[in-house]
DNA sequence: TATGGAAGTCAACATTCATTGACTTTTTTG
DNA sequence: CAAAAAAGTCAATGAATGTTGACTTCCATA
């Protein structure tokens, strides 16, 4: 209907990118109206203000329904992601917005409650067995660390290092994490 | 000689808290000189500005000497810092103001510099054998990783859980990263 | 073509921020 | 005690922020 959607979208995109690069508090409506070359005005009419555009942008960041999936097995997908540059980037892109944003005053604890019921809730249950919110935080920690110090603190250990390299790494971390206080059996892997 | 030192003290207090709390950008120089009891324009005075007063907070920050020393093994250096509840909140108080202030405009590139030259480098050096780079960023990724989870994001798993049960789980995931690539496996090289 | 509502523009507002300079109080020194 | 230096106080400034309301432009429809 309205053309006013093309605007909505354009403002959606730079403010995902602003948002997600530098934080809430540090990003300006006018520096996202600039780069979407809309007026600051629309932002606040359109999204009610900051805070509504950041919700817009978060509804998008948390849509991995692969990885809660009975289907598959969480550290393929987790591997799968990071082996392709373009989710990669998208995927450690997300993980430095919620650390980022994880303990803003305004909007830390909506993205730490946003986090934990549509990510990490259904992964619990979906890793399962003994010890699983235990063994769920270190997989989390994992990741969020490669991410951290792969695009945030760039240590060239992983940060320029091929693709395949950093998903055997990543592979090595994630099963340890999982397998943490597990029997030392060998199994067969697929 | 001037009795201007405990002014510099509070303030120093005041800030080391309130920078690794809430960031560099969303912490104001008014916050700080109402905690510490202080004028506001003492800060400009004595530091500098709010730059300075980051740095003089910073110089404290990367006080670790025993991690790097030859003596001592850094696995056993990290788990005991986190096996003690008073060392373990100041460690990762540090760690996570350094992954909250990475990316920032301003003081970005000073945390990140600042952190390769006093912990990283030395570390690498003191961690040695093949890959150390590869081994030292897949080392400072689980501790970054389990702080983030355990502090910021505050996963039940590593959260809500005893020191020691925390130290295993960290060591765990310490030794995992440290012996990435170690198999005693006789592997082809391509 | 005329009309009404949507879409977009512009200027202004009230806050907050770091920083500065002039001023006053306190302490040291002669 | 008096002068000087140090330490602390206060108000003001300019810049940047989110938000609001009045205004103008555009376009489909009668």
């Amino acid at each position: 209907m309205g053309n006013s959607d093309i605007t909505r979208d354009k403002l959606i995109a730079a403010a995902t990118q602003a948002f997600w690069e530098q934080g809430y508090s540090n990003t300006s409506l006018r520096k996202i109206a600039q780069v979407a070359s809309v007026d600051v005005a629309l932002i606040s009419r359109y999204f009610g203000g900051k805070l509504g555009l950041f919700k817009a942008t978060l509804t998008t960041a948390f849509d991995w329904p692969e990885l809660i999936s009975p289907d598959k097995d969480p550290v393929e997908v987790v591997i799968g992601k990071y082996a392709n540059p373009e989710s990669d980037a998208h995927q450690t892109s997300v993980i430095r917005m919620i650390v980022m944003n994880a303990n803003d005053p305004q909007v830390g604890e909506l993205v730490r409650q946003t986090l934990r019921n549509t990510l990490l809730d259904p992964l619990e249950v979906r890793i399962g067995g003994p010890q699983a919110s235990t063994r769920l935080a270190m997989f989390v920690a994992v990741l969020v660390g490669a991410s951290m110090v792969r695009q945030s603190l760039q240590l060239p250990g992983m940060a320029a290092v091929e693709p395949d390299v950093y998903a055997r790494q990543l592979r090595h971390l994630v099963e340890a994490a999982l397998h943490f206080d597990e029997e030392p059996e060998v199994s067969e892997q697929g």
